[in-house]
DNA sequence: TTGACATATTAAAATATGTTGATATGTTAC
DNA sequence: GTAACATATCAACATATTTTAATATGTCAA
């Protein structure tokens, strides 16, 4: 019974965890999380970095934000998006260490 | 350009992290990883805790066995399941946090 | 206005995942 | 051996995700 502290997330907390996961958990996804996490950027520039195309990209960023972990601003005729959840951050910097 | 350190993980790392995260992103998973964590489990005592079939059960710890999450050993008629991942354990413990 | 640019939306097709139920394997006890 | 139990595998189906391509919207500049 004994070794580290158990973990025990009560049944709506594991959904939303998973949730989130499930967002984050796909490669391009999770370039994008880590792109924007020094900084904003546009679609376009997201969409250089990754390599994607500007559909895909724009569908993926709006999926992200639609689940809450992205945020976005439009400036003229571009539009920055930012990370919005600090969870997303703790679970990278968790990945970085492994 | 500053702000906290920002996260670069090289392409592989990022598939792979991907990989992990896309496997506990599942609520049956996440609760058996959730499980394991303090203690080894055969399968049925898991399959009881999740309330879910014996087939179910089975295959997401096969699963995620082969994505390196899960180790298992073989008592008798029963095998039991354990964490193998110090990796998924780090996330858990984000999560809880969050 | 018009053209050019940046982004979003939509629909369809391709692929992957989750679930169930039936059956197979392997182990122990008799 | 056979019965009973624990777990695994398989096939079929339902559902969800990913990707592409085409088209729409919105904004600025001239």
């Amino acid at each position: 019974m004994p070794k580290g502290k158990p973990i025990l997330l009560d049944w709506e907390k594991v959904q939303r965890a998973a949730d989130i996961l499930k967002t984050v958990a796909h490669p391009t996804r999770l370039r994008i999380a880590e792109l924007l996490q020094s900084r904003e950027m546009t679609v376009g520039e997201i969409q250089e970095s990754l390599g994607a195309s500007q559909s895909l990209t724009s569908q993926q960023l709006s999926l992200m934000k639609a689940r809450g972990i992205l945020r976005s601003r439009k400036v003229g005729k571009s539009v920055y998006y930012g990370v919005d959840s600090p969870e997303v951050i703790q679970v990278l910097h968790c990945l970085k260490k492994c």
